[in-house]
RNA sequence: GUGGAUGUAGCUCAGCUGGUAGAGCCCCGGAUUGUGACUCCGGUGGUCGCAGGUUCAAAACCUGUCAUCCACCCCA
């Protein structure tokens, strides 16, 4: 196969079965963020460059696929959601309710080498909150996030929390400096991976002391199982230990978020949500609470995740506002079906309900009719084109597209004013009428 | 951007130390012109990812390139 037949590195096509799953997800999510009060709104797949890569980090950045216009314009395709949306929120804010609950679910291009749940094009769903400081917010999402599980049965996942004002106050109270603070962040969220000895020595390659990493971990070993607890000693640490006091009101401030979180979850069946101290995300323009939700056995890595970012909006020239926000990876979260239930593509029946075959010109007219009457009805249904069919493959075709009845329709059925139903699966027949058939599938 | 593995029929793959390709499934036709998943018979389908090179001769060896998978970086 010639490289020209294939599609672009790392994008996918999709035949008609895999679609019918995807869709399914899609909706699924779709329908919880209506559910939950969200609105939708779109925004252009692509921007400025400069206004996407403002505030992302620079490992982003390099991800950003980026072109010129033929009037030379530098513009890039979002890399995910949350960038459009500031902008999309600084140019519309008057027109907008606050606070602003939005959804969007689309494509997002990333230039990085594909992998295991890594496209170079995939879909994300986000549900963002923009005009809110409370905590409220955050208990809100991930309430919204827990009903999506439920919603596409998914039940062996975990939810962790952490807080970037945390972070940056351990950080600065285990004697690690500003500018080296990314680095330290980014060794530590891969503790889970690399083991204690592998973030020693990135901390090392990065200048940063051994004495540092123990000083961190000894902040972050609070041993009790009760994250309230857990969040009140490290208070009392960090408060003791960092001597700037703006550092050290933030990170009160951080606790105090996390506290409100912890303390209100109970109540609204998020009891089972974790701290994580070694919690870090890469994006750049997170500034509170950020969370994020794996599979628990799988190793296909989070497939949602999200965060504050407070300073978001007014990075794209709008008044400072809270905001905060999820995002689903549809993806992986299709990854995971797939890998849990092999035959998950195939049992799944097509949308379209009934294939109808007639067998001569004579019961055109009447197959025609009852083709439009139960799609006036919302009926999907798939009239057959054969002009004279051959019956053994008309209902091999039903069966490949997943279609679980056929409707026959010959001249014994126009003289009765009936149809022939036939349930591919259990191969029963029923001769029906046209109004029965309409209930049976109401 | 870096490293490893792999590219042979629509799919899964076989093809030994070089002698210009095979199986199963799928597909199409028939046994079966108002009834499909099983069976039987017959058939279509490949410049062996692409481009060079070595050789009398390359799917096989060498180089490059593209793609896929895995890992790093980073992330949904």
């Amino acid at each position: 196969m010639g490289e020209l037949v294939q599609p672009p590195k790392g994008t996918r096509d999709f035949l008609p079965e895999e679609m019918i799953l995807r869709r399914k997800v899609m909706e699924a999510i779709r329908e919880c963020f209506v559910l939950y009060g969200f609105v939708e709104i779109d925004s252009p797949v692509f921007e400025y460059f400069e206004l996407l890569s403002r505030k992302c980090g620079e490992e982003i950045e390099k991800e950003i696929y980026t072109f010129k216009d033929k009037a030379d314009r530098k513009l890039g395709l979002r890399f995910e959601f949350t960038s459009p949306l500031g902008r999309y929120y600084a140019t519309n804010r008057e027109k907008l309710t606050k606070p602003f609950k939005r959804y969007a679910i689309g494509k997002v291009y990333r230039y990085e080498n594909p992998q295991t749940g890594r496209y170079r094009e995939f879909y994300q769903a986000d549900a963002d909150i923009i005009g809110s400081y409370s905590m409220n917010v955050e208990l809100e999402l991930l309430n919204l996030a827990v009903f999506v599980l439920a919603k596409l049965e998914f039940d062996d996942y975990e939810i962790v929390i952490n807080n970037r004002k945390v972070l940056d106050g351990i950080i600065n109270a285990a004697g690690i400096g500003e500018s080296k603070k990314d680095a330290a962040l980014r060794a530590l969220d891969k503790t889970a991976k690399i083991g204690e000895a592998g973030v020693i020595k990135e901390f090392k390659e990065n200048g940063i002391n051994e004495e540092n990493y123990r000083s961190f971990m000894r902040f972050i070993d609070l041993g009790g199982l009760d994250d309230v607890k857990n969040l009140s000693i490290l208070k009392e640490r960090v408060n003791e230990a960092v001597k700037d006091e703006s550092v050290r009101n933030k990170t009160a401030e951080g606790i105090e978020e996390l506290l409100s979180i912890f303390e209100n979850a109970g109540a609204i069946g998020l009891d089972f949500i974790k701290y994580d101290p070694l919690l870090v995300r890469g994006l750049g323009y997170y500034t509170g609470p950020i969370f994020e939700i794996k599979s628990k056995d799988l190793s296909i890595g989070s497939f949602a995740a999200g965060g504050r970012y407070d300073n978001l909006v007014e990075l794209y020239g709008a008044r400072p506002e809270g905001a905060c926000g999820i995002s689903f990876g549809v993806e992986r979260i299709i990854d995971i079906i797939m890998q849990r239930d092999e035959n998950a593509l195939k049992s799944l029946s097509s949308p379209v309900k009934l294939y109808i075959v007639y067998l001569s010109e004579n019961e055109r007219l009447f197959a025609y009719n009852a083709a439009r009457a139960l799609r006036l009805n919302g009926i999907s249904v798939e009239l057959s084109v054969s002009v004279s069919p051959n019956i053994s493959k008309e209902i091999k075709y039903a069966d490949k597209k997943k279609i679980e009845y056929v409707a026959i329709i010959g001249e014994k059925e126009v003289d009765e004013k009936k149809l022939t139903i036939k349930n591919i699966k259990t191969r029963e027949e029923k001769l029906i009428s046209l109004e029965k058939l309409l209930k049976f599938f109401k």
